[in-house]
DNA sequence: CGCTCCCCTTGACCCAAATCAAAGCTCACC
DNA sequence: GGTGAGCTTTGATTTGGGTCAAGGGGAGCG
């Protein structure tokens, strides 16, 4: 192992997931660390590698000129992001909280997805599921109201990251208002809302930690 | 020719376009019209087709429960659409004036990438550009304000659709307004704004053809 | 020609969410 | 234990875009 210039850690590591097994030897595989709130990849950078993340989160953005944000997508453990069919990010990726993630290198993925007429069927299936996602996300952009928004949010927060009982959210409020396309008091308003109401409780002395108490009571609220 | 149930008019005809030159024993390709406001296809309605506008336009859309609406995509002559990787529409699509497409049995389209590399590639490929849309499309919805949201549907269709310096939009103010996440007033009063600024013309007396006087200012809107 | 049905624009008013502001809390660090 | 930097909540106020409403065309048709 050794400390890479950014102060973040690298070593080898096995890739595991829903790449498949592959043949070690066509893929080289690191893991790689990145601290809270370094960047992992610029909008417009040469996409090198396709990542997935191990521990931590990821949020991928874009940013309008004047600053505003929008948040595509946050990657949870297991997840791949980076994966770009065109040789460009799209995204900027960031890491949440410290992170670590394996990644591959691209042209090796693209080598191997000529070989193995699996891995080009994964490869189109991820890419699908991306699109699938983000599709979703315009109709509650276009036209979902803070409360709905916020209680699809959870909803899918419960769905990929709930771990006995608890959904500990990685993000600040301002990550899933620039998710929502909402400003984080909205977010911060929302949430008090669904506490009032008895669908959520929060753990500890840290907001960060939720308890779904009503799950069907908030699927109502998301249209 | 036919007539078929719907009094939409279908005959056979040769498949021409993104998806190559396919081996025509491999792939039946028929042409099919459909009247201005008729449904192409249903949200979650099994996928038996991928289509080809050939001549008109369609939008792809996707409606809340109490009516609500986001159009995800317009698709004008030459584009494909309906295309799934899972077996279900994730969309409703239908013709915005009359509209003829070309169409292909999915499963055979399916088989035909499984023997040629090149075609599963042009299936990756479009899927990705769907996805590329997408993450702009979530940018706008989420971040841009109404004039920024109609500057940017304009540079879209301008880059689309002008032929001989002339927009002529298939589509009315209200499908504009479910595309942009707006109602359709507020992109009257968008265009009204760019009208009186020497941005744009109106031809005719409808206001569906639309020259741009000046794209740069116009470009300068789109943040 | 005149009727009806849309489609579009424009004006008046309203409201959901943004903005501005303040204060409490946690945590890291000295 | 103190200090400062974030993060979050909550309140007050503003505002961009939504809603409601009215009226003017144009296109199709009897």
């Amino acid at each position: 192992m050794f400390v890479n210039l950014n102060g973040n850690r690298v070593h080898k590591t096995r890739f595991l997931g829903e790449l498949g097994n592959l043949p070690q030897s066509e893929l080289v595989l690191n893991e790689f660390k990145y601290r809270r709130g370094s960047e992992i990849f610029g909008e417009s950078e040469p996409a090198e590698y396709v990542y997935q993340v191990a521990d931590g989160a990821v949020r991928s953005y874009k940013l309008l000129s004047d600053g505003r944000r929008q948040i595509g997508a946050f990657h949870l453990p297991g997840d791949i992001f980076g994966l770009e069919n065109g040789g460009v990010h799209r995204f900027t990726a960031e890491a949440i909280v410290n992170t670590t993630v394996r990644l591959v290198k691209r042209v090796s993925l693209a080598h191997v997805a000529e070989q193995d007429v699996t891995v080009a069927h994964d490869l189109l299936n991820m890419t699908a599921i991306n699109l699938q996602h983000a599709e979703d996300h315009m109709l509650l952009l276009g036209r979902k109201t803070s409360l709905e928004r916020v209680a699809a949010f959870l909803l899918e927060m419960d769905r990929r990251l709930t771990a006995a009982g608890v959904m500990a959210l990685p993000m600040c409020r301002r990550d899933i208002a620039d998710y929502l396309g909402l400003t984080l008091e909205t977010v911060s308003r929302a949430l008090s809302v669904l506490h009032d109401k008895g669908i959520l409780g929060f753990l500890g002395q840290t907001q960060r930690q939720i308890v779904l108490l009503d799950r069907p009571k908030l699927a109502e609220l998301d249209l």
